[in-house]
DNA sequence: TAGCTCTACTAGAGCGCGCTAGTAGCGCGC
DNA sequence: GCGCGCTACTAGCGCGCTCTAGTAGAGCTA
């Protein structure tokens, strides 16, 4: 068993289209030091703005670009966000959006991570630690909650649209479930709706709160006894099998039925639409996020908007201050929510 | 002006929770050599199973785990493919799902960075290249043709879901459109449709081979005369647009509007019904992509659907092939793509 | 016993960069 | 003349890891 040759790892590259340069490439190319064209791509002082001018024209020239790995590396800091979001959800995605702008403005970098069906959140977590993350943002994050406590031990962390129980050291940047679902059920009371259920979320983040908000506001309308809270999650599929669920019950339709969140909705849009149940004459239907495909698409859903820009600029401030050690992790943020009303949501006919 | 501590930089962590644990600090605990730690890690032959053993305990008892950064520069090769693609786009969002599974076959790491409003694809792509990619996967780009080449001279890249019509040495992979559009004309032909309009997506990536596509169908069938083609873009405000431009032109709505992906086919969807317009007894539509939220939602929309994990996969081996020097860079290859039919397309009534 | 091979390990260079501590050169005041 | 502060630079260590070249020791043969 001979090697055939043990010089060439199988794993180099075997035809780099010609390395890529590198500044030590840049610094010999003008016959300066590695340090000056360094102090030069880092804005810092300490060279003259003619240096500077022929530092970035050989870089240009050269095709030389910052190697990230390298500067992570060698920096204390690494200047990099982790952001965990799971890729199907429009909601997620929509804080992915706003997060940027704030992470650039505050000099941030950004490392993506999706948690997809073939690659849970775990393995998503430990590729944003393995590629430096200073800090992790966690939309909606599904693991367990000491799984979030071990990870706030270990480094900043900020928790979007969760709540949790215990005192982990992590950040937590939400919206007030209570205003929320109370305009909800404010509003479905208002136009007539007496039977209004609640397809929940299950244990999925922001659910449970959602969840005692609905039976709150049932109870303050004196409607207690119409509480009915069916069994779901946040994905379309939740809401297809909510629907279906309601559909087969022996018990009349409610007249309203509100979701945990906007892809559950339009679970059960689509389930009742397919069974000639009308929208919203017949059944009322309202959501949870205004994503963006809540109001753009001719879904047009009623939902309860949250205020996203704020949200990611909250969020990456918040990682912000706790990497700068501007005070102790553990703070709770909560912003106002209020309900978008759209076209799923009208008044109960009678029957 | 004395410095506090000189040692300090600002931009230092400030308080590290307890110092990231390194290879070295698990070398030291069990009393063995960083290179045997990173043998074990590596999973390379030259450790007992009992050290292994020893070290992956030690290991999990310090919390250590690798860093990339380091590891990325170490290696000749990182074993990181960089993704760029769109936020809103959930057609993408579905490539970057199924690139996942086939990523870690081959056992490459993702980097995924997102073209943001904010945030064009050349940041974008940056971010990507700095953060060590080897080969980059483009989801749709929607930079010039030069732009593309360049970085295909750079380094190895494949582009999805777009064509291209100069030689760059980068490897394509994406779907049939004549096949498709084809097959949607056939299909409303069929269904007695010869008002075919088709709302375009202007330059964007598949977007000329889908006009061109739906031009040779209509004449195929002998309607030349009836070819009309709206400006339009691959987003809902493209479709929104197109839309408000039918109903506002004087001549009659077609009976069935051809859009030139999904998401243009939701903003027609949104406009047409804000307008009263029945879908599909007035107008018939049909989209391109069938990403999930085409099937999914009560959307139900007939459109084409391509082949995602196929394509997925292929460009991830198409990457992968090009690192590894198999082939040289340019290969096109081309999947069927097929019509699936759902609810927004329907026969013509008569007026 | 020397000489071989094999396993299990170690030493040490170097990946591309950031950063601290320096230096050389210059004008300035006294 | 000297020290002083300033600008514009350079030297060189170290970030955490990978990888090549090597070694120590065990087990075998002749």
């Amino acid at each position: 068993m001979t090697p055939r040759n043990p010089r060439q790892g199988s794993d180099r590259i075997p035809a780099p289209r010609s390395r890529k340069p590198t500044m030590a490439d840049v610094a010999a190319e003008l016959g300066v030091s590695r340090a000056l064209v360094s102090l030069v791509f880092r804005d810092q002082p300490g060279a003259s703005p003619e240096t500077r001018e022929r530092v970035f024209e050989a870089a240009a020239r050269l095709g030389y670009k910052p190697d990230m790995a390298a500067r992570l590396l060698a920096r204390g800091r690494s200047k990099v966000l982790g952001v965990l979001f799971t890729a199907r959800n429009p909601h997620h995605v929509d804080l992915v959006e706003a997060i940027y702008p704030t992470a650039e403005e505050l000099g941030y970098d950004l490392v993506l991570s999706a948690a997809v069906p073939s690659r849970d959140e775990h393995k998503a977590i430990e590729a944003l630690v393995g590629h430096r993350s200073e800090a992790l943002l966690l939309c909606g994050p599904t693991i367990s909650e000491e799984d979030i406590a071990d990870l706030g031990a270990r480094l900043p962390v900020v928790v979007l649209g969760r709540h949790l129980k215990g005192s982990a050291a992590v950040d937590i940047v939400t919206s007030y479930d209570r205003p929320g679902a109370r305009e909800v059920v404010d509003h479905l009371v208002g136009l007539g709706h007496r039977d209004i259920a609640h397809v929940d979320g299950g244990s999925r983040p922001g659910a449970p709160e959602r969840r005692r908000a609905y039976r709150d506001a049932m109870r303050a309308h004196g409607l207690a006894d119409r509480i009915r809270i069916i069994p779901g999650n946040h994905t379309e599929e939740g809401g297809q099998d909510a629907a279906r669920t309601m559909l087969a019950d022996d018990a009349t339709l409610p007249t309203a039925v509100f979701a945990s969140n906007d892809q559950c909705a339009i679970g059960l849009l689509d389930v009742f639409t397919r069974a000639g149940v009308k929208i919203p004459e017949q059944v009322s239907i309202v959501g949870y996020d205004d994503s963006h495909i809540a109001g753009l698409s001719h879904i047009d859903l009623t939902t309860v908007r949250q205020d996203v820009p704020r949200l990611a600029r909250l969020a990456v401030e918040a990682a912000d201050e706790q990497l700068r050690g501007a005070r102790e992790p553990g703070a709770t943020l909560k912003l106002e929510s209020k309900l978008v009303v759209r076209g799923t949501s009208g008044p109960p006919t009678q029957r």
